[in-house]
DNA sequence: TTGAATTTAATTGCACACAACTTAATTGTA
DNA sequence: TACAATTAAGTTGTGTGCAATTAAATTCAA
């Protein structure tokens, strides 16, 4: 810090700044915002169905499947056991999913739809077309930008 | 459920599959699987400076400027006090950045970096190119992905 | 066939995220 | 100037994410 430099002026970085650093020239960031910002826009359709983003994303494979073990949740999901076993057992508690290990592998816990999973399925299926209409992102870049996202978890897998 | 289907067949949904509600027919699912997905392959570069990814990018953003507020940060990086308070203090007990209310506003809070924060550039601005890499994706990709994000991010603020 | 290696969930611990609320300082206005 | 409204951080509580570890079941290989 000059002594020649006002108390008000931002002192001159030490090092030049590596482009490559800044927030807006990284992938990474508009991604992390970008994601956290579609959830957050997701919580207000999720709200009266007493569901966090997550857990409405495991709704959603069940919906297609009425049973999956946790291994194969994650493996759509790209969550672990770690993250999963609780929020199951929260919807658990909720009697909207059932657990129980597969008899024929024991180290399985196969996950169901309860009544009151499968009855969100018929009210929740709007949640889509409201939150792409909330978007107002056009039809074509929103497929563009699906795509691309799509090749990119494809590559890092 | 029929009586008629076998026990190992999977019953058929109870509805209609709504197509938009599958997995990767929303444009959420890929962002927020990408999104940890890249989080994840920072953290390998990360670890040994034994920062996470939202502490780089305040630092990040820091480098930049040597002092913001926190309310300026959370601007930034869309986070709000009740993220950034406990990981600011979690860098100040780590003497990588200093926090002090703003005289001319005792409300503010002012970030600044402490040497050893300043230090901490030099190494790590090597982390961007590094992940590029890491990632494999054509330039041209990147860009264009990048900029549909940056676009979509504005468009959600 | 048995014992080592692997696989699957669960558990533990830590660090975000974020809603809701609180506190303190500042601003705007009658 | 008073004082209500607003603003900025901090606090609290809940729910992820995820690394690391544990425990139990299964598979593999000698």
């Amino acid at each position: 810090m000059s002594f020649f430099v006002s108390m008000d002026a931002a002192p001159a970085p030490l090092t030049p700044v590596n482009p490559l650093q800044q927030l807006e020239n990284q992938l990474c960031f508009p991604l992390y915002a970008a994601s956290r910002m579609i959830t957050k826009a997701y919580q207000p359709l999720l709200e009266q169905f007493d569901l966090t983003y997550p857990q409405y994303l495991v709704l959603l494979l069940l919906w297609e499947h009425q049973e999956r073990t946790v291994k194969e949740l994650g493996e759509h999901l790209v969550l672990d056991s770690g993250t999963l076993t609780p929020l199951l057992k929260r919807l658990e508690q909720r009697q909207l999913i059932s657990r129980r290990r597969d008899p024929r592998d024991e180290r399985s816990v196969i996950i169901g739809l309860l009544p009151a999973g499968v009855a969100l399925q018929q009210p929740a299926c709007r949640i889509p077309e409201q939150l792409f209409e909330k978007m107002g992102l056009p039809q074509a870049e929103f497929e563009a930008l699906r795509n691309q996202l799509t090749q990119l978890l494809t590559r890092l897998r």
